[in-house]
RNA sequence: GCGGGCGUGGCGGAAUGGCAGACGCGCUAGUCUUAGGAACUAGUGGCAACACCGUGCAGGUUCAAAUCCUGUCGCCCGCACCA
């Protein structure tokens, strides 16, 4: 027995999109929810069977949301600037607004085609120029405010790209995208003040319902540290600033290391000074990836004729340069104390230097003891005798009472490095002027369109494809009209979506980016899931950009998302990543031509714990299409009644329920087991009446809405079933009048028994007692454990 | 190295201190069928066993442990010389 789900699909979906069902109201009344899954990067690949996952667990909670009377936004839309579409249409000569069109396309036909409750009158697209002029005018606030500046700097280029990478887009030293070698290259690039947020940042963390493991890694990736900054005078004269998160250390710094590129080795006259430049320059030709390769060999030159002199003891020590101290951290110079670091232990081995313990407890002679909690402060002046609490707040005091130091707090968070040199992304709306330096373009011009081109390929040069438009490029200074030149540099990708949660709240507004009426009512976001690989960017970049609208005022909420979750990747069959080249990729096109969209949606929530990672099973999908087929067969059981029936009342009651809460916990896998469960209880008792489908079509409709429409109105309930409610249980009807429970002597079961839910525990105690009577006879009963509902155990000698 | 997570039948997974294996796949038998890689019915952790054994391994706490604690092995993810 199979229904046709081919023509029932297909005909929901016509009537869906005919009457705009699920469009979200602005003037509403009614309570709002804001359901939102990360719009896709439309790649010519299509669907992949990954991105269902996000999208059904959320069209199931924005059904149910519906259903409960809310007036939902479940939008969708196309994050469609980026790398993969420019490179596909340089590989294939196309241009890459036309790919990007025909991937939207295609897109948009396989989301239709799963059933989705999409807003589809709101769908928005980040390379539409009426969207991506707000994203330009958010550019503009944050340059009014002093967090978007031009800066010389030492960036990630990719070699294949050619292009520049944000410090989030390179991972494990090669390129997120394309996976080729990552090297540094110094360039004048646009940044982001992502830094001035990185304690708002994290200390909003704190009153979000976001899951943990994200919180964590946002929490790691901003990386936090408490400390101190400490002056150290040298013998040249001048000072060597270091930041240490162990100024109790202080008397046990036996020598310092800078950075290779702190500027103080140009400064200072060295006896070594070819040497020294020498390893700077050999530092500076290593990418990334070879700098950490090379982390466990310590390499370093020690800089001859300058000493430093701590400060606490007045004792010269050497000064090292060595790649392993950054200068993007801190202020690129440490004070080393072998005997408590276990780099800086590392180094001391291998260059022979003098290593003081100053805290007791470990043995210094074997590694370095660097445990905080149970020290003593010893060889440190007016500091021994302390704790290492003790010491940290006694030095501090001392530093700052002698003016040499300061408690400083410290980030591993970087800006954000803007520019890309591409041609598929926002154009920067910025002038340089050669007398008025950079300006920004008045608001009213906006948007500066992406100027047409067929030679958009990349440059060798590291210059945007941009610049060869010289036509576009030339103009005139906003503020005193002489000729000057456009930023050629685009945007990342990760500027469209860091705000395109708030344009869905009102698409359609050319004065601004969403009415303040819109933002206010949608405003935050109730619940976001996405993939766990944005954490530190998308994720990270958005709440930063939020951050700076609230500032500016322009939206009503210091967070744009209240609910954070994650779901787990769908691994293919062999329980690899699906991807091309491994050839385990499922196309989700397949499936729904083969079993259709409610078993595919049905499937892709029963695969496993939505949170984690669960390999297809092409195999397993026939018990989700069965189960649909068992779901149309109940027509064919089917009685009048106008109430539930007293044979299944109670389970009816529980599995509204437990739906019901599976559904809010993300439990999907458990929802539609006891809807299986109940499913089979029904052909036990060889009938449903009206009342118990209608409950039963509701409660299964969120994850199987073309079948349950189909069949509310074959059943003749009147109406669409999206316009009925969720139903309600009676907490009174979800027990059993009986329960079967478990009488246990010292913990093993000896006997089971049924009995009234309602019973005592010294009836229940009786009852046991009598049950397993000749194991207890001649034992002496020392304890008596009864759990109501659960079991009784007896332990007895 | 640091941080997060995981380890349960032939397979995907349930159970978060109280009957291990819900639900599904697969498998076995049966029914119907010209046929079955369809559907339906029954069974299905191991074992000859109603005893006993069983949640990576070794200990511990508890009347009671997949669940809590300690150690250990293995796997996955994130960060990675952040001073």
């Amino acid at each position: 027995m199979s229904y046709d789900f081919k023509t029932v699909e297909k005909k929901w979906q016509d009537i869906w999109d005919k009457t705009g069902c699920f469009a979200a109201q602005n003037d509403s009344d009614k309570e709002k929810y804001y359901a939102l899954v990360e719009f896709p990067y439309p790649s010519g690949q299509g669907l992949h069977v990954g991105h269902p996952r996000s999208y059904t667990a959320l069209d199931i909670i924005a059904r149910k949301k519906r259903l409960c009377g809310y007036n939902v936004l479940y939008p969708m839309g196309w994050d469609a600037f980026g790398l993969t579409t420019e490179n596909f249409a340089i590989k294939n000569h196309i241009h890459p607004e036309t790919v990007t069109k025909n991937n939207i396309q295609n897109f948009k036909r396989q989301l239709k085609s799963l059933g989705f409750s999409f807003d589809w009158s709101r769908e928005i697209n980040t390379t539409d120029p009426q969207y991506y002029k707000w994203t330009q005018w958010i550019f503009l606030q944050l340059y009014k405010k002093g967090l978007a500046y031009k800066k010389e700097m030492a960036v990630n280029w990719c070699t294949s790209c050619k292009c520049v990478l944000a410090n989030e887009e390179v991972v494990g030293g090669v390129c997120e995208r394309c996976g080729s070698e990552v090297v540094r290259k110094v360039k004048s690039q646009w940044m982001l003040k992502i830094t001035d947020y990185a304690d708002r940042l994290l200390s909003d963390l704190d009153g979000l319902d976001f899951i943990d493991r994200v919180k964590t890694q946002q929490t790691n990736w901003i990386g936090k540290s408490e400390g101190a900054q400490v002056t150290f005078k040298t013998t040249a004269g001048d000072e060597l600033l270091i930041y240490t998160t162990r100024p109790d250390t202080l008397f046990g710094a036996t020598y310092m290391v800078i950075a290779p590129e702190h500027p103080l080795i140009d400064k200072w006259e060295l006896e070594n000074k070819d040497e020294v430049i020498a390893y700077r320059e050999a530092a500076a030709r290593k990418s990334d990836f070879e700098r950490t390769e090379v982390a466990k060999d310590k390499t370093g030159v020690e800089l001859k004729g300058v000493k430093a002199i701590n400060p606490v003891n007045n004792t010269e020590i050497p000064i090292f340069v060595s790649d392993y101290v950054l200068i993007s951290y801190g202020t690129g110079a440490i004070m080393a104390v072998p005997a408590h670091d276990t780099r800086d232990y590392e180094f001391a081995e291998k260059y022979n230097l003098p290593k003081i313990e100053v805290v007791a407890g470990g043995d210094i002679e074997k590694e370095a003891f660097t445990d905080c909690a149970t020290g003593v402060m010893v060889n440190s002046g007016f500091l021994t005798g302390m704790t290492v609490e003790e010491a940290k707040k006694a030095i501090i005091d001392y530093l700052v009472k002698e003016g040499i130091g300061e408690r400083k707090t410290n980030y591993k968070l970087r800006d954000w490095v803007f520019s890309r040199q591409r041609y598929w992304g926002e154009p920067i709306p910025m002038v340089y002027c050669e007398k008025c330096g950079w300006a920004p373009l008045p608001e009213r011009e906006l948007p500066l369109k992406l100027p047409y081109t067929d030679n958009f390929e990349p440059t060798d040069t590291g210059e945007s494809p941009l610049s060869k438009l010289t036509d576009w490029v030339n103009t005139t200074c906003p503020h005193c009209g002489a000729p000057a030149k456009r930023e050629t540099d685009t945007m990342p990708q990760w500027a469209g979506s860091s705000w395109y949660f708030l344009r869905y709240c009102d698409p359609h507004n050319d004065k601004q980016l969403a009415s303040q009426e819109a933002l206010k009512y949608w405003l935050p976001v109730d619940w976001y899931n996405g993939g766990m690989e944005h954490t530190t960017l998308h994720l990270l970049y958005s709440r930063f950009w939020h951050k700076v609208l609230y500032d500016c005022g322009v939206v009503p909420t210091p967070e744009p998302y209240q609910k954070r979750t994650s779901h787990g990747m769908i691994l293919g069959e062999n329980g690899e990543k699906m991807s091309k080249s491994r050839g385990n990729v499922v196309n989700p096109d397949d499936i729904v031509d083969e079993f259709g969209a409610d078993t595919m949606r049905l499937y892709e929530m029963f695969i496993g714990d939505f949170e984690k990672a669960a390999p297809w099973q092409s195999s397993s999908i026939k018990g989700c299409k069965r189960f649909l087929d068992r779901v149309e067969g109940l027509m064919y059981i089917l009685k009048d009644g106008e109430s539930y029936s007293a044979q299944l009342e109670k389970s009816f009651n529980k599995t509204v329920k437990k739906v019901g809460e599976d559904i809010e916990n993300l439990k999907m896998n458990t929802a539609i087991a006891a809807l299986m469960a109940l499913i089979n209880e029904i052909y036990q008792v060889g009938g449903i009446n009206k009342a118990e489908l209608k409950t039963y079509l509701l409660l299964l409709n969120p994850f199987a809405p073309h079948l349950t429409e189909e069949l509310w109105e074959r059943a003749g309930f009147g109406g669409y079933l999206h316009e009925s409610s969720f139903p309600t249980f009676d907490p009174d009807k979800c027990g059993d009048d009986t329960v079967e429970i478990v009488v246990q002597l010292c913990g093993k079961i000896k006997a089971r028994a049924k009995v009234s839910a309602e019973a005592s525990k010294d009836e229940l105690l009786q009852i046991a007692k009598n049950l397993i009577s000749d194991d207890l006879a001649g034992k002496t009963v020392i304890k008596e454990i009864v759990v109501p509902g659960k079991l009784v155990n007896i332990v007895a000698k």
